[in-house]
DNA sequence: GAGTCGACTTGCGGCTAAGAAC
DNA sequence: GTTCTTAGCCGCAAGTCGACTC
């Protein structure tokens, strides 16, 4: 592409900032749009005291319940990796009717009167013991109930709902356009766009030192616009707040950071090495992007036009299929296949050491689909007889070819598929050019459904042009289809969506398979952005939600009770809303179609859910609910069978549609966000009390944990998990063995005494007094070090941080976190949550979720 | 209002490069 | 320099949810 070329003068543009540290711009323009377009819609009073309170979310580990959900139990293939839920959330029955002092305190701490929690499996280290701490140990805001905890607000202050309307989600600012040029109407044209590219932070973060990287401002699009409109009071605040910070957040102020003309360009200016810069992707910085000003609406929101011009290169095939010639044995001897019949044997053949070809079903689907190319009066006559293993230990000895490829040839063949690849991982989007996420076409292969799937092993046959469907703008040159003699299928310039690429998937041919932008994109972080908004806007609804919902557990409206009870269980337990499923899809649920037997009530109390939800990953777990709530699901119960469903008056868009009368564009998922959130902003506000950087970050874990827990984010326990528990015992071990001779020989020393000769009889050098003292401090330090990692690693073994890092957790709070803490952002986000997150950069070290 | 389609987000695991440990 | 371990990237499966149709 001639993007790059283009992008010099883009760069040059970028050189001095770029060159310069990058610093925390609490004040910049950017930062205050990017704060008024959040948090500034709140009623004054309401901006104070917000770190008083524990949310429920984290006070309830997560809403006071434990999360030991395991995974593999039930039905799932994987191996169950926690065991028996024993945390019982102690509730002192139905809070009484939302007194407005009882309003201040967190759910936990209301529900927990009286009774002591059970931890559960995740909560070594005592974290979960201080999520679970009673509210008296929690200072309580006075003046606000905004910071309260999720369980704490029943009812939405008089003044929620008016600060909350001023953050419209939806634009209703129908501004025009920024005007365009055609700029895809030609070659030349085409070029005219390219030299209009800016390159993105998508790639790019700040290089090592740097705490934090500069990055597009997310234009203002029309709701932002909006908000900030609605927000000029807030703005007011934000400015005079400024006095109170520390100095060293002051100082960090940049000067340079005034509000610069929407037409600013991209500073992104190269030194004389920049066209070597150029390509390093982690250098670039984009300050500002006009081309999200032309939106009409915010990208993401589901509506209207996502993009004005659209430039790609279409999508990357994998390479034809190279026969290899090896013959697997049927009933012993050597069988003859055709290239297509030998493709498919390999895939088979490869998946030989995994579960999968253990499994009848995989088995069944597989033996169909090649009995089908194989054809009717094939040798092989069934899949029990055929002897895979000449193919797989083949496809081995390949493996380890490559594996013992020396790192010049790696690297060359790196940069090869790169040089090939180069020009299809980049899009322009309205003039800027945005990482491509899968421009990949999905290879051929067999299907490996989680859980038990039904089409587990079904051919996944190979896409070829002629399958894929090119989005793109209207003037835009239509991307050469990379297979000779092939087209695409079609070809659409539809600017309301954000895929480059469709197909079918061959698996179901109902779904489709899309090639988006990554998710470093201004369209994805926009939509992120967008979604975190949401969730903090539930803040002001939670209140009156838990209100409606607590008033329905009794309602004489099935389907009103139903709703109530679900929207409990969702809230309180961020469970995912439980779509229905087809038959041919693995047997999972979520909250809406919780079956009779997933939810076992044990008086007087406690309810006990056993199900698998998304992925087929168990989710276990009993907790002491409501009286009322309990009751009403002893009422679901009655007369149905154990597969029956639990909720028959609802479904997720019933529950949606009530959930949107109670806040605009409210959804069940939008809990998740919201409990993920606000559990990490509070845990970390609570914990974080000083130390270093390393402490500040193991707060940091803590509280990501949790929120693991929350949503239940498990990972399979590793292979080698045992032998490096193993391992570190074994060390620590050894070194209390060399502390117990360092103290005797320090004794002695001490006495005037040589040392006790080395366990193999040879001699030790003798050492001072001092010597001694220092070395055993030095290895007392070491094994208090490998103690605290053996207690991580099992700690953590089973729970993923990773999901909710990336998907639930507004990065505003972490980087706002970091900011007031000086922990560089680059301890807790990598390079593609950096670029991911660029959006968030700029905010203000006091926000709060 | 149920069913379906379409577009998007969420999620885990495999692979591999990088870094740590030896 | 080699082996072990971990983090991060990527692939792709599996969710959610709005819009549309009947």
């Amino acid at each position: 592409m001639s993007v790059e070329a283009c992008d010099k003068q883009t760069q040059m543009d970028d050189m001095d900032e770029d060159e310069a540290p990058l610093v925390f711009k609490r004040s910049s323009s950017s930062a205050r749009q990017s704060q008024l377009g959040s948090e500034t819609n709140k009623p004054a009073p309401q901006q104070h005291g917000r770190q008083l309170v524990r949310p429920a979310s984290a006070a309830r580990a997560p809403n006071g319940l434990s999360t030991n959900a395991e995974k593999g139990g039930l039905k799932s293939v994987k191996e169950p990796i926690r065991k028996e839920k024993t945390l019982v959330e102690r509730t002192s029955g139905l809070r009484k009717e939302l007194d407005d002092s009882d309003d201040d305190r967190p759910l936990s701490a209301r529900l927990s009167a009286g009774a002591p929690k059970v931890n559960s499996n995740h909560g070594t280290n005592g974290l979960n013991a201080s999520p679970l701490k009673q509210e008296s140990d929690v200072p309580k805001s006075e003046d606000s109930d905004d910071e309260l905890p999720l369980s704490s607000k029943f009812q939405v202050k008089s003044n929620s709902g008016v600060s909350t309307s001023g953050r419209a989600l939806k634009s209703e600012d129908k501004k025009p356009l920024l005007t365009k040029s055609d700029q895809n109407g030609s070659v030349l044209a085409e070029k005219k766009v390219l030299s209009n590219v800016k390159k993105r932070l998508s790639d790019g973060v700040a290089p090592a030192g740097h705490s934090f990287v500069k990055k597009v401002k997310l234009a203002d699009t029309p709701s932002s616009t909006k908000i900030k409109e609605a927000s000029a009071k807030a703005e007011v605040k934000a400015e005079d707040e400024d006095d109170d910070l520390p100095i060293s957040h002051r100082v960090k102020k940049p000067v340079t950071s005034e509000k610069k003309p929407s037409s600013s360009k991209i500073v992104s200016k190269p030194s004389s090495s920049s066209v070597k810069k150029s390509n390093q992707v982690t250098k670039k910085i984009v300050k500002d992007n006009n081309y999200s000003k032309s939106l009409k609406v915010p990208p993401g929101s589901g509506e209207g036009q996502k993009w004005t011009t659209l430039t790609h290169n279409g999508v990357v095939f994998p390479p034809p299929y190279k026969p290899h010639g090896v013959k697997l044995l049927y009933k012993g001897k050597p069988v003859d296949l055709t290239p297509n019949q030998e493709e498919v044997a390999t895939m088979y053949a490869v998946m030989l050491d995994t579960d999968y070809v253990k499994k009848p079903q995989f088995n069944e689907n597989f033996w169909t689909d090649w009995k089908n190319l194989l054809g009717k009066n094939h040798t092989i006559q069934s899949l029990e007889h055929c002897d895979f293993t000449p193919i797989y230990e083949w496809h081995q000895r390949e493996k380890e070819k490559k594996k013992s490829m020396s790192t010049e040839e790696k690297k060359a063949l790196k940069e090869d598929k790169l040089k090939q690849e180069e020009k299809y991982m980049w899009a322009i989007v309205d003039g800027v050019k945005e990482k491509v996420g899968n421009f990949r076409v999905e290879p051929p292969g067999l299907f490996r459904g989680r859980g038990e799937h039904p089409k587990m092993g079904k051919l996944k046959r190979r896409i070829h042009p002629s399958d894929i469907v090119i989005n793109i703008g209207k003037d835009a040159p239509v991307p050469e289809c990379p297979i000779a003699g092939e087209r695409w299928k079609d070809i659409r310039h539809d600017n309301t969506v954000t895929w480059l690429a469709y197909w079918n998937d061959p698996i179901n041919q109902k779904e489709f398979k899309y090639v988006f932008l990554a998710a470093s994109s201004t369209l994805k972080g926009q939509s992120d952005k967008e979604k975190y908004e949401k969730a903090r806007l539930l803040k002001d609804y939670i209140h009156g939600i838990r209100t409606t919902y607590t008033k329905n557990f009794v309602s004489k409206d099935p389907t009103k009770k139903q709703i109530a009870v679900a929207t409990y269980l969702i809230d309180k337990l961020a469970l995912r809303a439980g779509n229905e499923k087809d038959d041919d899809e693995a047997d999972t649920v979520g909250c809406c179609t919780l079956k009779v037997e997933n939810v076992e009530p044990v008086p007087p109390n406690i309810l006990k859910f056993d199900f698998l939800g998304k992925d087929s990953i168990r989710y276990q777990n009993q907790v002491e609910v409501e009286i009322p709530v309990f009751k009403a699901i002893q009422q679901f119960r009655s007369g149905k069978k154990g597969g029956d469903d639990l909720f028959d008056e609802i479904d997720t868009s019933k529950l949606n549609a009530h959930l949107k009368e109670l806040m605009p564009g409210l959804t069940a998922k939008v809990f998740r966000t919201y409990n993920a959130s606000i559990t990490l902003d509070d845990m970390l506000n609570k914990e974080t009390k000083g130390g270093d950087v390393a402490e500040k970050i193991v707060v940091y874990q803590h509280a990501n944990k949790q929120v693991a827990i929350i949503c239940n984010h498990q990972r399979t326990v590793s292979k080698s998990h045992d032998a490096q528990m193993s391992r570190l015992n074994e060390k620590i071990e050894e070194l209390k063995g060399v502390m117990e001779e360092l103290k005797t020989d320090l004794t002695r020393v001490k006495k005037g005494k040589p040392p006790l000769k080395s366990s193999d009889g040879s001699r030790k050098r003798s050492m001072s007094a001092e010597t001694l003292e220092r070395k055993i401090a030095q290895t007392t330090a070491k094994i208090e070090k490998m103690e605290r990692d053996k207690e991580t690693k099992e700690d953590l073994k089973t729970v993923a941080l990773g999901t909710s890092r990336i998907n639930y957790l507004d990065p505003r709070i972490t980087v706002a976190w970091c900011k007031r803490h000086e922990v560089p952002i680059e301890k807790i986000f990598n390079k593609s949550l950096l670029a991911k997150f660029s959006w968030a950069m700029d905010v203000d070290p006091s926000f709060r979720f």
